[in-house]
DNA sequence: GGTACATATACTCAAAATGAGCATATGTAC
DNA sequence: GTACATATGCTCATTTTGAGTATATGTACC
């Protein structure tokens, strides 16, 4: 009744991890790839191949792993067509750090809003998107929602849609018509940076309601690492005794009864998460219990 | 550097639509296929060519469209791969019926908790699965939390887990080893059900913080439709007064002036979604705005 | 016109969750 | 002991929920 045609696949890792307060990915060639292969005729499971695939070309072990998604591209030279299923993975930040990590925000410096110069930076696109807009009502109120102008507040969550808005306006170095003049993160080959910020929203929504924050924490870890991880996420601070209040009130850690050795200051205790949650927390509501001001 | 071997790709769609209270999809060959076809050579991109196949096989012109999964099979007779990239797509149900139109809950009669037979079926499925379970702690404890056992509160939104738990157990007549004597649910052939369950999960995450039940919905309606198209996919009854004030204090719709025409009952008015909202909404929190008791 | 009915809409009130902050505890370095 | 730095405990006003009761406004029928 019908007829497949044929094409080639390709999976493609995001491998997602923390250390300290920036949140990493594990990059190839100087920055500019993901770790990837083909889809080969083997009866395994995506999953399972693109294990394999990440273990020989990085070494690394994967956590929670989760399907982003999958993109296709025509390829220039044969007009085949190209499937890439992309992945995320989340890596224990006690695996000692490897060369080839980055920051996310190397890749999307506007995301992070805990940094100050992000603010001037955003100030700067915007100020870019400005002439792009030009008469459009749509796009104005487009770019005010993703960007959080006037009625809208920033939502940490839209990194994808602003990175699609940014590639729509020609402003990053991947666009059909690069229009910039200075260079908005760093870029990457085809279309990777796409599925890093593929993982960056999804990720940011995902911390809010389940666990995968704690599979990017070492076994045992202290609130305010746990915080930490959460504000390397989602790129803005947060409240630290509201957010000590929502972990434990909910009793999704347990503690171990050990203690951490810092450097200065009190001793906090080290907790641990409590798998009989499954993946059902809610270290977040549809807001974030962000501190004032800032 | 890479080979990358070659595969057969389909496109597959779950075309969602409310009916009052009835949340429906379209199927294909007496309810056991979902609307499909072949990823060809040409440029376009994925969801246009989904788009060509829906409404070549179907009729329909799709609203918000949205991908899934992909899920990969090995087809038996040449050990070669395929690759099936899943969709789900609102139809607003201003459209006629169409006879190919069925109940979700035909497929997934669990997940249906306003219906009161539903309650006993799901009673059996426990009582089935404890013969599962045996001694496993494990299994024991991720029956409790996806059926809503002791500690747990059912979650709406795990619907693709417990399909596969189901699964998994033997209980649906598409597992490797059916061992059910009733059969729980309409089967598909192939992955369809579980594609479908993948549309259930994601539909029911989606209408709390996003306006996709706009796109199942005319474009003028009254509160208590939205309310019962959101019951009529969360599977559960909402309280009324509570619902209204949510959708009313965020002004997420506004009034057209005109009323409906109801056969009982006072003329409700008539609104109309302010698409102002963007994607941005809040139509329930973590938890749904229940009605007590039921 | 007046009932019965059925739905829509308004308003109340206690309980729970949140936002913002102050106060205190407990460690290290000097 | 003092200075510092972080952890942890607790308060309190404000908002947001959950669960109702009460009232409004239409139709069908006597």
């Amino acid at each position: 009744m019908k007829q497949t045609a044929f094409c080639r696949a390709e999976l493609v890792a995001v491998l997602l991890n923390v250390r300290k307060d920036t949140p990493c990915v594990l990059t190839l060639e100087k920055g500019q790839i993901l770790p990837s292969g083909p889809l080969t005729m083997g009866g395994r499971s995506l999953q399972r191949e693109l294990r394999g695939w990440v273990e020989q070309q990085t070494g690394m072990v994967l956590g929670h792993t989760e399907q982003l998604y999958t993109f296709a591209d025509t390829q220039v030279a044969d007009k085949s067509r190209l499937v890439r299923i992309s992945y995320m993975a989340m890596i224990s930040s006690n695996i000692d750090q490897t060369p080839a990590e980055r920051s996310l925000y190397d890749y999307f410096p506007w995301e992070d809003r805990r940094n100050p110069e992000a603010h001037l930076l955003l100030q700067h696109i915007v100020g870019l998107l400005k002439e792009w807009v030009g008469m459009s009502a749509d796009k104005q109120q487009r770019c005010a929602r993703l960007f959080g102008l006037d009625p809208y507040a920033w939502n940490d969550e839209l990194a994808l849609d602003r990175y699609e808005l940014l590639w729509e306006a020609g402003l990053v170095q991947e666009a059909r018509v690069f229009q910039g003049h200075i260079s908005l993160g760093l870029p990457m080959q085809a279309d990777y940076r796409r599925v890093l910020a593929t993982a960056l929203s999804r990720v940011r929504a995902k911390i809010r309601y389940t666990s995968v924050v704690f599979d990017l924490l070492p076994e045992t870890f202290t609130l305010l690492q746990l915080q930490q991880a959460m504000e390397a996420l989602a790129g803005c601070w947060m409240h630290k005794q509201n957010f000590r209040r929502l972990v434990l009130q909910q009793k999704l850690v347990e503690e171990t009864g050990a203690f951490d050795t810092p450097q200065q200051g009190r001793p906090a205790k080290l907790f641990r998460f409590r798998p009989q949650m499954g993946q059902n927390c809610y270290l977040a509501g549809a807001k974030l219990p962000l501190t004032p001001l800032s």
